[in-house]
RNA sequence: GGUCCUGUGGCCGAGUGGCUAGGCUCAGCUCUGCAAAAGCUGCUACAGCGGUUCGAAUCCGCUCGGGACCUCCA
């Protein structure tokens, strides 16, 4: 097993990753709030966790992948004040609030499937887990870690500290600062302490999603969802839990203060936070007017965007700053990753198509390569294959570095590029190195970046119309030459014209 | 105001105190019907000032700039 650094938060420090039970894993990320479709910030910390899963796996867990659709309770405006989100959504257009949690569950799939991000093995909704929330919020009642108030239910962050808990020591957070810097909101009278959050919160009369609890009716608090599900489908404590930077504080702090009050131990033994998508070095939000739709960005439709950039790009962008540092969005650098992408990814096709051809071996008519009689082995490029192979996992297991990783995979593009191109025999590299190569560049590629290639329309002809190259080249007929070159690049795509062989890959 | 993060070459973006990150862009070369691609070569940066050190982009201090959270947000 490879050993995997991970940044913790609690710890403030990178720890070694150690399962409570492996090779079993347990990850639960905070998924979205089905109000409305899910923007780019979202996606990235969503593709981060993604590439996290992947990554568990490649190196032999087995990992549990929990994520959350709040389908309730996510209020709108200050603290525990306010109209629910999909309850507002609903009234405006009129429809039922589970047809907005529908419209916008299919929505986040659909953009998820788009980007390469492989489905969680659970994925809870709060509606389905009221009555862990209720019975919840009674046994925190019952430890005199809550109290009911007018209808509501809220945790005693007092109580908490009294028993030992420690509100803030995610975010790093002092309760006195935080008592004195508290603002005064509107209707805090029922809470005994500013700060103590909803549990469960009582429904008012025009309040469409409501439902019986023992305190009346009402529907859960938004904190609660999260320590049900991860506890009903992960344990009391299990590995690792994450989210955006954004929820750090109060809504994980929230849940440790829950999960230890519930089950006297603190729920998530790693927490992990992606950082932020910023625009001109801002946070990308809704409020802020600045955030691009998954299908915006497609499409090219944003005033900001100066041409469509299709997921994989957009991934691959994403992929290339480390997932706990701001990435800035901007044409130029998308650009760029475009670009990048493209050719990573004919280098993917053109490592799929490699075989090993030993030495002495004469291969005939060779379609990948010559035959290559009596070649000597490239020790300093078989090396520096090793070096790079051993740089990608040692970027992966330090936190997650895709960065680095990536600018490794670039150095392995090379030595496939060559062979590819003819420039450089397999049997100078050996059977071993060679296998590793072509192992590694997809394997890490593939399975975990999640990069794949992006078929255009035109591909179920590009064997024909090369083949139709072939004899247009043989016969010097060069202005049909050119005419399917031009065919191609209508499509994407570009003719490799090399000595060997004629192929084709996307244009970059 | 409090807590924390951050400032890297034309652009993006990694960097554990000493050894070229990488990508994109640009220039040149090889190859090529012409291209494209590929390979090779070139472009050496760390906001400013001071300190610690044999040695700092990397540690410490100050100054200036940017950002996040503190209120719903991935």
């Amino acid at each position: 097993m490879q050993p995997l650094k991970i940044y913790n938060t609690l710890t403030r420090q990178k720890d070694l990753f150690e399962p409570l039970s492996p090779p079993f894993v347990g990850l639960y990320v905070c998924g979205p709030t089905v109000y409305n479709n899910v923007h780019l910030g979202n996606v990235r910390t969503f593709l981060a966790f993604d590439t996290l899963y992947r990554y568990l796996t490649h190196i032999g867990y087995k990992v549990r992948y929990v994520r959350n659709i709040t389908d309730v309770g996510h209020l709108v405006g200050d603290g525990d004040e306010g109209e629910s989100k999909i309850d507002r959504m609903a009234k405006l257009e009129k429809v039922e609030p589970m047809e907005i949690v529908q419209r916008y569950t299919n929505d986040f799939h659909d953009v998820m499937l788009q980007f390469n991000a492989i489905p969680p093995n659970i994925e809870p909704t709060a509606t389905g887990h009221l009555i862990e929330q209720i019975e919840a919020a009674q046994t925190l009642i019952g430890k005199g870690l809550a109290y009911e108030s007018n209808g509501s239910v809220y945790f005693n962050i007092e109580a908490y500290n009294q028993q030992g808990g420690n509100y803030g020591k995610l975010s790093g957070r002092i309760l006195d600062d935080l008592l004195n810097e508290t603002r005064n909101l509107d209707g805090q009278a029922e809470k005994r302490n500013p700060l103590d959050f909803a549990l469960w919160k009582k429904a008012a009369p025009e309040h469409i999603m409501q439902w019986n609890s023992p305190w009346g009716r009402g529907f859960p608090g938004w904190h609660l969802e999260c320590t049900c599900m991860s506890t009903k489908y992960l344990g009391t404590q299990f590995d690792i839990h994450g989210g955006g930077m954004d929820l750090k504080f109060p809504h994980h702090e929230c849940e440790i203060a829950q999960g230890t009050g519930i089950n006297g131990a603190s729920p998530a033994r790693y927490w992990m936070h992606a950082n932020m998508l910023t625009v001109n070095g801002q946070k990308m939000s809704k409020s802020l007017g600045n955030s691009f739709l998954p299908h915006e960005l497609f499409a090219g439709s944003h005033p900001l965007l100066e041409q469509p950039y299709s997921p994989m790009t957009t991934r691959f962008f994403m992929l290339q700053s480390q997932y706990r540092s701001t990435l800035d969005f901007s044409n130029d650098a998308l650009r760029a990753a475009q670009k990048g992408y493209k050719r990573l990814i004919n280098g993917l096709r053109a490592a799929n198509s490699m075989q090993y051809i030993p030495s002495e071996e004469n291969t005939g008519g060779a379609v990948l390569s010559v035959s290559t009689p009596g070649v000597v082995a490239d020790e300093k490029k078989k090396a520096d294959i090793e070096k790079s192979v051993q740089g990608i996992y040692d970027a992966l297991n330090d936190d997650l570095n895709t960065a680095v990783a990536i600018a490794n995979l670039f150095n392995l593009l090379k030595y496939v590029n060559m062979i590819y191109m003819n420039q450089l025999p397999p049997a100078a590299l050996g059977a071993d190195s060679f296998g590793k190569l072509k192992e590694v560049f997809v394997g890490v590629i593939e399975n975990v970046l999640g990069l794949r290639e992006e078929p255009t329309q035109g591909m179920a002809v590009v064997e024909g119309m090369l083949a139709q190259y072939r004899q247009f080249k043989a016969a010097q007929q060069y202005d049909k030459v050119d005419e399917v070159r031009r065919c191609f690049k209508d499509q994407g795509l570009v003719i490799r014209d090399m000595k060997h062989r004629i192929d084709w890959a996307y244009e970059e």
